[in-house]
DNA sequence: GTAGTTGCAAAACTTTTGCACGGCA
DNA sequence: TGCCGTGCAAAAGTTTTGCAACTAC
């Protein structure tokens, strides 16, 4: 398959060392899940992958993000209202989740690591997973209200 | 209603502060939401509840947990697979998840407040709500998995 | 060639919603 | 008494599962 990219190759090689097969769709999902930003949810890869490869199902689009978090690539943000999405940064991080607009920013921040260290060893915890999530309104939104509170107070 | 208990009296002026009934449903959801400290999920609050009103429906428990969550009295906590569990522990707190056991340890910590505090003028992000959880094993289920190697070692 | 994967459909679950009845204030 | 809340059932949404056909290795 000549479509497949320079990144695929490791993609390819991580599915192989854990015995899945590199099927064309899986590569597409990992790639589109390991590169996005944005912190889709499986409905959303599920849709964009559906672009280039119509006939694929969600439970493919499940069974490989399940993959992924298995192979520690992906990690899963569990939102209220039973949303589910994925961020393919890995590094110890605050997740900022804007109640208003949805979006979610990647912090970087020693402290996510400080926490960690500290925590584990004062209550003899072993960490595997770490999510720290603030939730509420991020600058952009915060802007929006404060306009539309002029706009009502000169109306 | 002579059941109800002096505890219970703080609940229902909270209730009705905000316009809420109290009725015996709510009071009954609302007093185990808040003495619980094992963060049951909504099912098991509503099987909790059944034992003592056998009529009472799951849509009233989750429409009871959502006035609780209106009145910063509980928060949600959102595990993989779609579990959500309800925790009354309103401070800025770590929740230590063990993935063996499900139990959930409510952690008090400086950092907790350390980050809001840090990260909102950092990314100038108005917190509302935090959940700072890590997951992995906790200290009971490794001392378990210990001995189950021994056994393994010696049989 | 064979075992693992896919895609479809249906199942399993959690949470929400609409509406008639009943109970609180 | 009036209005809000309850309970039931059904809807809506997400994730999982079972199985026949297919395909990567």
């Amino acid at each position: 398959m000549s479509e497949f990219r320079k990144s695929d190759v490791s993609i390819i090689k991580a599915l192989r060392r854990k015995g899945y097969k590199a099927t064309p769709q899986r590569i597409a999902i990992c790639r589109f899940a390991l590169q996005s930003r944005n912190h889709p949810s499986a409905k959303r890869i599920f849709n964009k992958i559906r672009e280039t490869y119509p006939t694929v199902s969600l439970a493919t689009v499940y069974q490989t993000l399940k993959i992924l978090k298995e192979l520690s690539l992906v990690q899963e943000l569990n939102l209220p209202q039973g949303q589910t999405r994925f961020d393919p940064y890995m590094k110890p991080h605050i997740n900022l989740v804007c109640l208003r607009c949805g979006n979610i920013i990647d912090l970087d921040s020693p402290i996510a690591q400080e926490i960690v260290g500290k925590v584990a060893t004062a209550a003899e915890f072993t960490v595997t997973e770490q999510h720290l999530d603030l939730y509420g309104v991020c600058e952009k939104c915060a802007r929006k209200t404060e306009n539309l509170n002029l706009d009502l107070s000169t109306a």
